[in-house]
DNA sequence: ACGTGTGAACCGATTCACAGCA
DNA sequence: TGCTGTGAATCGGTTCACACGT
């Protein structure tokens, strides 16, 4: 129920590039490394490495470097990788069946366990290995498995109303691929995906570069 | 060639947040609109609208606001998007094939031209009106067009040297979705896109919530 | 000697608060 | 009067540089 203040909102997301980073090493077979070869793939400074971790704890050894292996078990610890998240994905339209599929977040224990929609054609369907529900049965399944966390991947004029229900379920923590402001309460962690955004912002560096 | 500075990276990313809310206000027939009024659907202070637009004039009324129509333009006009800009998708996966029926993209005036991959039984095909070449062709193809943006959805193992091909083709600037730092020269833009490091954000949050 | 861990300096971005203008 | 536009103050985060421990 405390929050721990003075961690940067982006030492969390580097965090997960470390974990791939110590992952990776680990399969090379190397089981010491500097801050330096840590960073040496990603695009960020020993120097924040460092700093990154110093907000948990001493992890290296002075004069030496890291050991992969514990390291790699530590930030897992800290992230929360360490155990299995169940979520759940609501919206099995074109992206929402990209991201069924998407294997990317079996890395970090990330399980979608069900998924929801509201077209009779789907439901009832197993896509990926996941069974598609009747969005009705959203608010049954997931207080008793008590999911914290949704990815939401349903047209902008539904994603309103259906993340206020989803949080009245108990729901935690959203991943949006919806175009629009969500107004949730303030102890809901909202994190936007915008991907015609981001193509944008492209274009207006490159406008004026 | 002259590159503006002193302007937050994160303004581009608000300028069509606004823009967005701009069209709303403009749909629902609002002519004049206070900076409180525009920033009202977004999570955005008011005071932060202001400070955005001041980079670029003074577009506003004192005492009265902003005519949602006018401005609008000159945002479109600052962001880029009122002109077309040709992209192209590299990797016609599940992703991928997501992306290419994305409707978002239009109203940023972004169109996907031409799609590539290397799976033969794709090759040839129209998905979603748009052709799917086979990669060998992109070289050509991109110089041909003059094409300077790419959407880049292929595995992570793949997408570092396709990057470079890519990028010795002409393209300027990358929306990247696969897990890894793509190494390029420091005039190309990259965004990346990684949703599984996004989610593993919220993990983060939640645990320490 | 070497690379970590970290306080201090720095830098960029946001917020504040009010002057300026319709 | 009301809301914009904007310097100044503030805040948070990154970078620096070196003391520290092995």
């Amino acid at each position: 129920m405390l929050k721990k203040i003075g961690i940067p909102q982006e030492t969390a997301r580097r965090l997960s590039l470390y974990l791939r980073s110590l992952r990776r090493l680990g399969q090379q077979g190397v089981d010491l490394a500097s801050s330096e070869e840590i960073t040496g793939f990603l695009n960020i400074s020993p120097a924040q490495f460092r700093k990154d971790l110093s907000y948990f704890g001493g992890f290296g050894k002075r004069g030496v470097g890291y050991e992969v292996k514990v390291l790699r078990k530590e930030i897992e610890k800290i992230l929360g990788t360490d155990v299995i998240w169940k979520i759940v994905l609501v919206g099995v339209g074109k992206l929402g069946s990209a991201l069924l599929g998407y294997r990317g977040f079996v890395e970090f224990n990330l399980q979608i366990v069900v998924a929801f929609d509201n077209d009779p054609g789907k439901i009832g369907k197993i896509w990926e290995g996941i069974k598609i529900e009747d969005i009705s049965k959203a608010k049954k399944i997931i207080k008793k498995n008590k999911i914290k966390i949704a990815i939401l991947s349903v047209p902008a004029q539904a994603a309103k109303e259906l993340s206020k229900e989803l949080v009245s379920y108990g729901v935690k923590a959203i991943l949006n691929f919806a175009p629009i402001n969500l107004v949730l309460p303030k102890n809901i962690f909202v994190s936007n995906v915008d991907m015609a955004s981001e193509l944008e912002s492209l274009v207006y560096k490159l406008k004026r570069s």
